[in-house]
DNA sequence: CATGAATGAGCCTTCATTCAT
DNA sequence: GATGAATGAAGGCTCATTCAT
């Protein structure tokens, strides 16, 4: 039947539209400010069938969290065809300045999520956002291991911390060119760090 | 009177403590999370009272962030007795440092408040948290003029985004080493830009 | 299934009970004095699925104005059935005198209504009661021009008014008797208008 | 002591205050709508004052209309020393059309009041208003009776009737010239039944 | 008498979640 | 599986009234 084709569909089609609204929503209004039927009415779903999908919000706010992974594998697969890996990491700066008008309105899909998940405690999905930022961290500190930099994790550290201290300056002062201004002084940095072996890998 | 005596203090000292309490409990449930009767058990004030002194929610938000505005020019204040500018960027970032376990806990207070008040929107206190992260980098700037080097707001921002890069990791992860970490190379940062006069200054 | 039919018929009742009991309550105690748990308690739907239909009080208390719309299109159209317009008009004063004991209890709905919604503004209802009011007045203009009197605007609004005044006055003194005496004055000054076409239409 | 002659002055002083200013403002915002903190304010007095003068808001609302009642004899008073009771009636109507604005913006004080307090019940104050509409009606009543003409009970109902029922209509509508052309319907009328003895007493 | 502050009950409104078709 | 409707627990805010000085 067409119907039930269509049902199913749609039945599948339904989770990704509301994996991808919750994102999509929760990262521009906030976890809280996020009414279920904000992300049903996003994702073209009739409220009362969210539940069908997602058991509670806060498995929705998990949903969300794993598409914002997604896409960072999206990216770093994307990024792992370079042949070397300092140019990865400038290409993923690159990525970063690229979203400075997002960034500069919605801050860090992943850095909000996270500073609003941590409160909210008392559930469960306490750390859920710490793991998405633990992958990126992984992967950054992977290249800096390839590239052949002491202290790869350290590394990872600044250079992450210093994508979520810009994101959220360029929100908190919604200013997107906060954005272009760090990124290049990053860049510049890795270009540091990469010239000599010297322990120059100051920040 | 002894009951003279005390109610006349607690008169005065109920906004006080209400904006106190205020700062500590909305950094550490989050402004959402947080009920007005969260605030004025903490502070040890009637419900209904609150309104005396703050007549919105936002308002004892505002006073949050005016208290730790305060905290700031505290400490600012303080920092400004020593008498090199790089010696009190350095204690500054001791002072962060030595926060590490606030801020593995709960975040940088201003920064969580920021991406917090981002959202919300709608209202108006809008950008009042990007004033306080504001008042700290042109502190942080002043220091750098002061010392003589070139881009001194881009330096600036790259001192105070490392900062909040740092505080959301340290939360996010829940390591408060990450703080300890960090700072150490950022005040091996400072040497460096400090040590000679070049253009030196990339991350 | 008995119940499947009470589900189904009460669902769709619900918005009307509300309406009904919405109308029925603030003509009663009053816009400002009637909770909206008052008004479900009377159409006997939980508090919190009111808003489900009526997204604020205001909005009930304009869906309490179609209400009172809604009898007086009913009353007007049985009257029109009425060969002579003068006839219709005495009539609807027939009807006026027939409700005096609510009227005397609590005053004409629309015209206590109005008197209610005037204050309140701010919101935007304001003048929504003088719309329903309009509304008689419109057809009671036309009642007039149809019988070829002169000045049926004037006319209509001295008969309009006079109904609001005596209802008011009825109430205030609760006294029913009051309406029936205004009553028979404007039939007998119906009469009057109707039987020389002389210009002898003072109140 | 001059403080002390202040005070007691001024402590007169406060009680008409507050009088003059709980008329106005209930007038104007309704009693529903209005605070004691709004009264107070109008009438330049501490809120926690207000209490020494008036035990209770209800209490605060009788004086409003005592205030409303002093008007009514004021006016009555001055109208008395006209000759013909007829002219003084015509005189009211004057007085009443040259208050058009006010009562097209807030409607006629007593008989908004009027209706207000019919709700609120419960208390005990209902029918306070109505004695103040009493006062008027007697006394328009007693200037038929000096005119001689028939059922001046009926008359005064009449004309009173159709002050509130026009005062009503110039606000729901926002219309003053209602109170205009109803005014110069009324006196027409006045002067149909003064003219001819006989029983010509219509509207 | 004066007055800033305190109190507590109550109201409107929002929402996550559950149900009955 | 799909869906409109139902439910109930809060939460923010207002205010008449009372108190302490």
């Amino acid at each position: 039947m067409t119907n039930s084709t269509k049902s199913r569909a749609r039945g599948g089609d339904k989770r990704r539209r509301l994996m991808a609204a919750a994102a999509r929503v929760l990262h521009q209004q906030g976890v809280e400010r996020t009414t279920i039927a904000d992300i049903a009415a996003a994702a073209d779903v009739p409220v009362g069938n969210v539940y069908y999908y997602f058991k509670t919000k806060d498995e929705l706010v998990q949903a969300a969290l794993a598409e914002h992974s997604g896409h960072l594998a999206e990216l770093t697969g994307e990024l792992d065809k370079l042949p070397d890996p300092i140019e990865r990491l400038k290409a993923l700066i690159d990525a970063w300045v690229g979203q400075r008008d997002v960034a500069a309105r919605y801050g860090c899909p992943t850095g909000t999520l996270a500073v609003e998940l941590d409160k909210r405690a008392e559930g469960g999905i306490d750390l859920e956002a710490g793991k998405v930022i633990r992958l990126l961290l992984d992967w950054v500190e992977g290249q800096f291991r390839e590239a052949g930099l002491p202290d790869p994790d350290d590394l990872a550290i600044a250079l992450v911390g210093a994508y979520q201290g810009m994101s959220l300056l360029a929100n908190a002062l919604r200013d997107p060119e906060i954005m272009t201004r760090e990124g290049s002084r990053l860049t510049r940095w890795l270009d540091t760090l990469h010239g000599d072996g010297t322990d120059r890998r100051d920040l």
